[in-house]
DNA sequence: CGGGAGGTTGACAATCGTCAATCAGAGTGG
DNA sequence: CCACTCTGATTGACGATTGTCAACCTCCCG
């Protein structure tokens, strides 16, 4: 990391963390401001670079500002397995920082933009401040919620179900992160990506996506932009109720 | 829920979950004292019966007191996931209770008893009490990384390889909750439940387990029972590191 | 003794993986 | 502008792991 890529911000940064953690309840001024006035420094990271590696030992929590990353583990027979995608708003190692050691690496699918925070920093703010502690914790329960339906997904779903899923999943996070809109997006990631986040191999993915294309479920393009003609008759080959995803009721985007 | 089987008990029953919590760190008395007396009711219940229900308003959070539960959910075609075992000590449904709506259901896996503490106290000691809130929520943070784990399992190990993880996981988690011995225990599951929780069919579990069995990595004196041989064996077989559960290196397990 | 749940086994089928070739598009240097 | 190259997408042929179906066994319990 050198000092080109590296700025030294102050408060604007931070906003779209505040954003996300004021989703399912507003903050006092002072603790907008707290969070706001956190310490970090933001960076800039290529595509395919590590933000933790597993087995560090972590010292800071990284704000996704844009570009996507994933989570990932490798297991013995040297496969990968992708647990979980982020994308801006998001905290991306709440998980390895506050428990010391890394279980799992994360790195960039795309080029981005991070913000690092110190860890101590973040253990600060959520016991000083109730009702931002309370939203990070609530905000690692829906990370978990995520990985419990993943879990089901990868467990106990056909290839057509769970890429099918995967798409749903990703048409509201994105929209939700203001980064697509429901009739489709571009997605971030390679085939060989989709099929280590799924339990699939690349050349399964493929077949699968072109038979949801012929199928007409999705139309693409180009390979990456996926539109969503009939949402609701993707969901249901996807098998997708987005309730684990816990939008708030009122949300727009579960209209 | 009859009043046969609801009792009013004060200060002991808790002691398992003050033991978990304190894994990670002492609290002070007062800490001590403040959890051991919330308010709570200990209830029996049988073998097969729900804690939670899917789409369920939780009020309560249990801790397990004896018997052993699941999580899992229901998938469109009416396979079912298990997306985590609990067992003495644990707290099963933080998760569900701090969302509101259940995105999963908690059943018994044998007959046991738990202490249904009331969502709001959780939520009052979590705050007023940081050290206590910050040992829940890496409790909640170890549990994300088992999920990490087992989505890492079912995506990207074959059957005996995922088998082999379950059973060292479990070997692990029970000598740890002082259930069993390194050198075996009480698989307290089916073969059905077994491949519900590692993505198989029942059948397909069952010659997977014998033939662990017939290599000599696991022996049986009858269906359920569990006598690890050779530990280090075992573990590489199931491709098995132990970081993810977050033991405290210093602890005697990891030897 | 009968019934039921769970374990065990075999024959066969289906999904998904492997291997390998080809294609398409983006970036690069001449 | 045109090779050249590289990564990723696409496709086919074939094989392996895992699922399905169905039978039978074993143990426990009333």
């Amino acid at each position: 990391m050198t000092a080109s890529n590296t700025e030294q911000l102050n408060g604007s940064a931070l906003a779209p963390m505040v954003r996300k953690l004021e989703y399912r309840g507003k903050f006092s001024a002072a603790d907008r401001a707290a969070l706001l006035g956190l310490p970090h420094v933001v960076k800039s990271i290529q595509n395919q670079h590590f933000i933790v590696r597993e087995r560090d030992k972590a010292t800071h929590s990284c704000l996704m500002l844009s570009g996507f990353s994933v989570r990932h583990k490798i297991v013995g027979t040297g496969f990968r397995q992708i647990v979980a995608i982020h994308m801006k708003g998001e905290m991306v190692d709440l998980q390895n920082s506050l428990l010391g050691t890394a279980d799992h690496s994360v790195q960039m699918l795309t080029a981005g933009k991070v913000a690092m925070i110190p860890r101590e920093e973040i253990g600060r703010i959520a016991f000083d401040r109730p009702e931002v502690g309370k939203a990070m914790w609530l905000d690692t329960l829906v990370d978990g919620s995520i990985f419990r339906e993943w879990i089901a997904n990868i467990g106990r779903r056909d290839a057509r179900t769970r890429i099918a899923h995967l798409l749903c999943e990703f048409a509201l996070r994105m929209k939700h992160a203001g980064l697509g809109e429901e009739t489709g997006y571009d997605l971030p990631m390679t085939q060989e990506q989709l099929g280590d986040a799924t339990g699939l191999t690349s050349v399964h993915v493929n077949r699968t996506i072109k038979s949801l294309e012929r199928d007409g479920l999705i139309e693409r393009v180009s390979p990456r932009s996926i539109t969503i003609g009939d949402w609701k008759k993707l969901a249901e080959a996807g098998d997708f109720d987005s309730g684990y995803l816990h939008m708030r009721q009122d949300d727009p985007l579960l209209a």
